[in-house]
DNA sequence: GCGGTAACTTGAACGCGGTTCATTTGTGAG
DNA sequence: CTCACAAATGAACCGCGTTCAAGTTACCGC
């Protein structure tokens, strides 16, 4: 039987982890506080800590739940029959319209593994690589006689690059480039690819 | 004359800005401590305040000393006789080693901004449209017919990119590429983009 | 039901770290 | 030498993550 106190703990998880998804995408993951999650969800602060490690346990948390979004975003944005540089610059236009509409969620992803010193884990590393086996296939096709290791490095190169673009893109603040031209920069380099 | 204060004010400030680059170059801007720099320059802690702004001015401080030395290094890295490929290899390579050779500082030098709330001091952004105006020419060499705004949007993609590529090969925690294979990345992205 | 123990909850208190401020110390013109 | 003003000092303040002693609740064998 699942205990009361087990249901109660769990119910506690998830309203700490909504409210913690709540006020990152409001305002951002420098202005989470402990005292405002344990108001939000209605427990003393104390409290969080019987139930998470520490407040980056919560934001690794929010962090799955975004990753699995970008993960179902980027798989909605081809279906199989474009030629592999249309399914890539898909993917990645993709990649930059999760990021735009949900800026401060996706920084969360990769400002906490910047900071923290905890290793990091496994299902991190694995929505990555599911990530990244999403770009190698179209990159297999375009380099049919690549070998694997190869493709492997190809296929974390585009994606870091995406990356890059759309992380100094968003960031106004250092790049000034308006939002609609990201997505030509991504464009730009993803057909050079396609002209080996 | 230059008084007695102005001098001590300034020997204060120097001793800062160097005490603050060993700390960060040592242990991350993550470790910087008032306290510590305090001890370091000999004077109390308050004394910080009398001559910067806060603790992020003197890291801004360190910070242009460090764009500095990247400029160089990249201006160093290529003598202008070179395909222009080879030369946007050459001078991302020179990126890619200053970075594994001063990763602390390097890292310093984007982590202040994508923290910070204040606007970017003018001198940022034009350590930055330095480094783009490098990237610009071997650009333009490239693709002579491109009109200037194009030209623009390709030079920011290649520095995004490469940068993209070096951040998160330099994190190995995510990515796990040994630091070797980073150069072939950016081969492998900028040699496509010669073949249009 | 009942009592006892283990688990949970609570919020005050701790420790750290950036920043401030009343007080002391030093400076330089008259 | 003196006085007014500037600079230096470090204790104190405040915000924030985390802990802990004390009080409260849930669970189980009787």
């Amino acid at each position: 039987m699942a205990s009361k106190s087990q249901i109660r703990r769990e119910q506690l998880r998830e309203k700490l982890v909504e409210a913690a998804e709540r006020r990152i995408a409001r305002d951002g993951l420098n202005e989470l506080r402990a005292r405002d999650l344990a108001g939000d969800a209605g427990c003393a602060v104390g409290a969080i800590y019987n139930v998470f490690e520490d407040l980056n346990a919560i934001v690794m948390a929010v962090n799955g739940r975004t990753f699995l979004q970008l993960e179902q975003a980027v798989a909605a944005s081809f279906d199989g029959t474009e030629p592999p540089v249309q399914r890539l610059i898909a993917m990645s236009t993709a990649y930059l319209r999760f990021a735009e509409a949900n800026t401060r969620r996706w920084r969360a992803l990769f400002d906490l593994q910047m900071r923290a010193d905890d290793p990091v884990p496994d299902w991190y590393r694995d929505a990555l690589k599911g990530l990244f086996s999403y770009i190698a296939e179209p990159v297999g096709q375009l380099f049919p006689e690549m070998d694997p290791e190869e493709l492997d490095l190809m296929t974390r190169a585009l994606f870091s690059s995406v990356h890059g673009i759309v992380t100094l893109g968003l960031e106004n603040r250092i790049s000034g480039v308006p939002p609609e031209q990201i997505e030509r920069m991504i464009t730009q380099i993803m057909s050079g690819i396609g002209n080996k």
